[in-house]
Formats: C-alpha cells, structure tokens, sequence
DNA sequence: ATGTAC
C-alpha cells in the first residue's frame, strides 16, 4: 500500500457518471459520488445525466450497496412522478390556474369528509399518517396540466393511451412528513450509519413509498374535481426516491428512475417540456434513468442571478406560453428554467448510453406551486356567485 | 424537501 493511503482498508466502489462532455456536471456531485463509493459495503455508484450536489449525497444517483444507508435515500422517500390522463375543455391557461384548489391546505379526514377525491383511498392511509394529505410540498415539486406535444414512438404512447394534443395532470411529490419523520428516527440513533435492522427500516419505508403513491392520486383527484374533470388512474407512476432490494443488495435510488423496463416521466422545468421515456437501463446504470433536469445552479445562486436577470412576470408566464401558479417570489426565482439543465442535453445523454427511448413530450399550460393570493379573491367572488365555499 | 426554530 502506498504512503499516501495509510488509512484505506478497502478498495471503493465503481462510479459512472452517464453524461456527454457537453453536459455540466459539477465536479462538487462528482466527488460526492465517490464520498458514497468509499463507503462499507458499496458495489457500484452510478450517476444520471441529470447528477448534482445534494446534502451529503448526491442527487440523481443510483447507489448499489450490500449495506443499507437511510441518509442516501433522504427524507422524501416514496418521492415520485406521476401523470394522469385527464379530459377537460381547453381554455386559456391564465383562466385555468384560477381554477387549482388550495394545495398547500391538508384534507382533513374528519372535516373533509365529503371531498370526492377519497375516492383514490383503497383501504387504510399508510402508516395512519393523516397529516399532510392531498398537499403538494414544496421545493421541486408541482401539479402541473401540460398537452402531450411531440410523440417519438406512436406505438409506445398509444399503448398509455396517449396522443399529440392530449391533455395530462403530472404530478411530483412525495410522503411529505412521513419519509422526514422516518429518517430523522434513523439519523437520531445512527447518524449516516448503515440500519442495523434493515428489515425495520424497509417496512417503515414502503409505508412512505405506499403514502407517496397515494397522496399523488389525492393530488390529481382534487385538481380534476376543481376542473371539472373525472380523476383517473396514472399511466406513469415511478418513485425516484428509494430502496429496492436487487441481486442481494441494496439499490439506493436519489433522484434517479427505475429504469428495467418502465416508462418514467423524466421532468423538465416550469418552462419547458418534459419527456416521457421508456427506460431500458442495465447493470453498470444501476437499472435507473435520470428523473428530471437537474439543478444546475443552487437554490440560493438561482435565487441571487434570478433577481438580476428576470422579472417575477416572466417567470409567471413562460416561454411556452403556460402560467406557474406560485405566491412565493422566491421559490419562483429558485425554480426558474435557467436554474435547472438543458432537458433536450439530459435526454439525449440517456439515449446515447442506452439508457432509455423517448416516447413523448409533455408541454406545460398550468403549472401549480403553492398557492397566489392575487388570485384567490377572484376565485372567491366567483365560487360565492356559485354558492360554493373555498376549498 | 422537511418541520421547526430563529
């Protein structure tokens, strides 16, 4: 062993990153790649087109280990993507926003008894974790009605039932304070450690991941009531925050896809497409696809060159014509287009490694953040000349 | 990304 490594006892794992020259990956997420390839038991690390620095791991990463490590995964367990076929007359986006509910309000088990969109309920809430139903979170996360744009593969869409011209509800949320409440437990008794009990650990988790995938279907069900619309099933639903148990080991997943077989919603921005992709990926990409664009600047830089750079009307109605419904000015900056990667350049990497085939684009109308309280007086005189209440 | 503390 050479002088220069008097500490190191094993060897560390593999990493791939899946990126082309031309794709920015900055070198803080490349090294946090292999912080986590140096840890006890990792196989192999592979980093998705969409890799940037996260808190202590990586984001848009999938991590292969023979010890399960909570933190890689995060508090958002059961984070994901999901979109919703949904027929409705089309109008002009300004005058569809108006229309969103309140998704930053719970619905309330007992006092929102009667709201419709119970309906989605099959059984018990998971975990009997009963606060933050129906709500959307914040960060990265939105309701969003977009019109299916360019189809790559007739063949693919159609069998998801979708054509050019389509309208679909995306959704990307995950289990709130469920996954946060979970983790905490964890890093309260093993800091970053590995579960000594990961069969404990898996079974509170696949609670999250099973409160994930309902409050998505709240979300859209609630949206749909508000549109006048029939909640449907999704076509796509893929959780990009989690643990799978593969080959006898442990696939941490962090803002990366399951990419064996599926088709995943790869998310653009606020102001650009997304890309619905069919995923195909192997071994040495962990059988992941990215899960989005990526953040290519972080949120307090996007924040500071926003302010210098856009005004908050622009950012409200996009280059593609749609309306980011969000009152908070700086989540607006911090999720601005320009914030995150190229999504064409974090697509066409998956194709070009493999990893993935485009079947369609999703273009924005409406995207919902949290709530604008511009808006909300005019929905209200609308709603009481409709002899309905607020919801 | 989160609930909570500042």
């Amino acid at each position: 062993m050479s002088p220069q490594h008097p500490a190191q006892h094993s060897p560390s794992a593999s990493v791939t990153v899946f990126a082309s020259p031309g794709s920015w990956i900055e070198s803080d997420a490349v090294a946090q790649c292999h912080q986590v390839a140096a840890l006890d038991g990792m196989v192999h690390v592979a980093g998705m087109p969409d890799l940037h620095p996260g808190k202590g791991a990586p984001i848009g990463a999938a991590m292969m280990s023979t010890l399960l490590y909570p933190f890689l995964v995060g508090s958002d367990i059961g984070c994901g993507i999901a979109v919703f076929p949904i027929r409705l007359r089309r109008a002009a986006p300004e005058r569809i926003a108006a229309r969103f509910p309140d998704l930053d309000r719970a619905l309330d088990p007992d006092r929102d008894a009667d709201d419709p969109a119970w309906a989605v309920l099959d059984g018990e809430v998971p975990a009997g974790h009963a606060e933050g139903l129906g709500t959307v979170g914040r960060g990265n996360h939105f309701v969003e009605l977009a019109v299916v744009g360019t189809v790559f593969e007739p063949g693919a869409a159609d069998r998801l039932g979708l054509a050019a011209g389509d309208l679909v509800l995306v959704v990307h949320s995950g289990s709130r304070g469920l996954g946060e409440r979970i983790l905490r437990a964890h890093t309260e008794a093993y800091g970053a450690g590995p579960a000594p009990d990961p069969a404990a650990y898996l079974a509170a988790h696949d609670e999250a991941v099973r409160w994930g995938a309902l409050n998505r279907r709240l979300l859209a069900a609630r949206v749909a009531h508000a549109l006048g619309a029939e909640p449907t099933e999704p076509v796509v639903d893929q959780c990009h925050n989690l643990v799978e148990i593969r080959d006898g080991g442990y696939l941490h997943r962090k803002g990366a896809a399951p990419g064996d077989g599926r088709d995943v919603l790869v998310a653009g921005t606020r102001g650009t497409p997304s890309y619905l992709v069919s995923g195909h990926a192997g071994p040495e990409a962990n059988h992941s696809v990215a899960h989005g664009a990526g953040r290519k600047m972080s949120r307090a830089d996007a924040l500071r060159r926003g302010k210098a750079k856009h005004t908050v009307q622009e950012l409200r109605r996009t280059p593609v014509g749609s309306v980011v419904v969000c009152g908070d000015r700086q989540l607006l900056f911090e999720e601005a287009p320009t914030a995150y990667k190229r999504i064409e350049q974090v697509v066409a990497d998956l194709v070009d490694h493999d990893l993935a085939t485009p079947v369609c684009t999703t273009v924005p109308l409406v995207t919902y953040k949290t709530p604008d309280l511009r808006a909300a007086p005019a929905r209200d005189r609308r709603d009481q000349r409709r002899g309905r209440s607020r919801s």
